[in-house]
DNA sequence: TTGATGCGCAACCGTTGGTTGCATTGACCC
DNA sequence: GGGTCAATGCAACCAACGGTTGCGCATCAA
């Protein structure tokens, strides 16, 4: 079955930008990932908490700082979770599966 | 780019799980669903007014009853942007792993 | 030592998912 | 028509959450 607290921490558009930072330069702090993103560190801050209960990301203290990373085993697990969500509305629809596969492709382009 | 809107609509599971329903019995109304679902009628159509405003649900109002069907092209459309999120993640992590077995194969050397 | 920087904590606000309670409206039977 | 039952809608209220501001504390560097 599908675990809600994963999809959910997966589910804040604020959260997925952060994992595509993290994922992008390889960690970041609560600083530097606000300097990219439009909350305050506070903001982050908790949100990094969410993410750290749920396992998607690890802390390492250094100092004064608190570098993170993504949890890449973890986060696999919640790209499963999505796509077996996805797979299982899929194969309910498989009556428009064209029309999936159309929108799809206009969304590459 | 994702739509939040959609993307959102889809995050809560209680909205999945009457997604689910109506994808299985072809339909329903507010107090149908809410006898499957652990929440009340009210919290229910709250919900099926969330799912209309994104259209991924339409109403047909008969008589006193209101009959809700979900909009086939509108979901596809949702799981085209899931699909698309676990896509962009695998993509990043599948190079990272490509990079870290590069490094270790260097490392053997 | 002093100043700047990164962090954590607490209070507060708006939105949202959920509840209860009540009013309304349509269907059905007499 | 009148009465009753069922489905909906509306409003008030509550808790959780994402976000903010403000402050205090620790750590690094001049």
């Amino acid at each position: 079955m599908i675990d809600d607290d994963l999809w959910s921490a997966v589910g804040d558009p604020t959260r997925r930008r952060m994992l595509d930072l993290l994922l992008a330069d390889g960690g970041g702090t609560a600083t530097t990932l606000a300097e990219r993103l439009p909350v305050t560190r506070q903001a982050v801050a908790k949100h990094l908490l969410v993410l750290d209960r749920v396992g998607l990301v690890h802390a390492t203290p250094s100092g004064r700082e608190r570098r993170y990373e993504v949890d890449e085993a973890q986060l696999a697990r919640a790209v499963a979770q999505l796509s077996a969500v996805g797979a299982s509305w899929d194969a309910r629809l498989q009556r428009i599966k064209r029309i999936a596969e159309r929108i799809q492709r206009e969304a590459q382009s």
